[in-house]
DNA sequence: CGGCAAACTTAACACTGTTAAGTGAGGTAC
DNA sequence: GTACCTCACTTAACAGTGTTAAGTTTGCCG
């Protein structure tokens, strides 16, 4: 039951799936849709994937890779204050999802549905070890005083993670200026984070 | 096509949909399985719900009701410093969700999959008004300085909304000791937000 | 030409949410 | 007492879903 390699048929399909899912949502959109699409019967794309939480994971990957892309670029930054790198990063982190938010949700609906976290995960522990570095930095640079860094870097996680996830879910809702929102969360996150050389100042 | 009163068979249908939503995920959960699962046929359902989406929503409307509850109890705490009581709704808000990790999972599906946020969203203006009373008693107090409480508002609501979501829906990641993240996350935040208190301190 | 393998399709299974139409019991009116 | 009517419920079906076993076409190689 090997899945066929890399063709056009298989790049076709997740074009269309992409196109679909992105402008109807992953629930209404069937494999026989996407089949109908590109002209070709429902059973090809199980030539291709496995099933249809593979197309999307397959979709989602490319999207990752792209944001991993742009955080190694942060990461690289070692002259920057580690300060400074941190925030880029939760910058980066909330602007990527912000700037493809069809394809954030996908995501969230993909880790979400999924009993253990998959392809994605490899992803999530990158973004993980990134902020463990940066983190380090800080707390090396004596910048920041915390017991565990992993803490540190969970609630990191969760800040920007809600950030996104609550802007892209419900953007319907009254952050008219995402913008100044995201600044003003981040900032007063890293003011308690950074709060004891804050006071020295 | 009005829907039949609260009777005994609707009660019926509302504990079997709670157990069944609650061990297998809404979205393994047919009309047609709640239906057997209580003697009845599948169209009965139809006859005191409007559809799937109705029935789940009826549920959570519970689960929110619940939370309200407590939280007018956090408002009615006027003696208390207007920071404590803002870090007890954070912290209310959490375990709530944490307590009932399906049911908040629940309602992060309705208001996701949910073009508009019908019913349950006056609850959650319900939380917005409760935030906004709160940090305007800090403001008042000169506990702290935010040019709009209305950012402040939603401030607050991204991290107790990241950190309950995140813990709910990837609880199997490395959060060990939730109690540690979520004081350590809500303490960080509010350090932050009071920073010009604490500085002269 | 025979055989074979790759790429694709047909037809079906076992489901899903949802609805139009039908059934039977209980009570009321004459 | 029978006709009627309403309420609570069911039967049977529609139109769709993800997915798969089996069959078909096409082109290449010996």
């Amino acid at each position: 039951m090997e899945k066929l390699p890399n063709s056009e048929v298989r790049n076709k399909i997740l074009q269309a799936a992409q196109e679909l899912f992105l402008a109807q949502g992953v629930s209404h959109v069937s494999m026989r849709k996407i089949a109908t699409c590109i002209g070709y019967s429902p059973t090809t794309i199980y030539l291709y994937f496995e099933n249809k939480r593979d197309l999307l994971s397959a979709l989602i990957q490319d999207y990752y890779s792209d944001f991993i892309m742009q955080a190694e670029e942060v990461m690289q930054a070692q002259d920057v204050c580690p300060k400074a790198s941190l925030r880029a990063y939760m910058m980066l982190f909330v602007h990527n999802g912000l700037s493809k938010p069809d394809y954030y949700k996908l995501m969230v609906q993909l880790f979400e549905a999924g009993e253990s976290y998959d392809n994605s995960g490899s992803h999530g522990q990158q973004v993980y070890s990134h902020l463990k570095i940066l983190v380090e930095r800080c707390i090396a640079a004596k910048l920041v005083c915390v017991p565990n860094p992993n803490i540190a870097v969970q609630a990191i996680w969760t800040v920007v993670f809600g950030l996104t996830t609550l802007l892209t879910i419900r953007s319907g809702f009254i952050w008219k200026e995402h913008e100044v929102l995201v600044n003003h969360t981040i900032d007063t996150f890293l003011n308690g984070l950074f709060i004891n050389t804050n006071k020295e100042q």
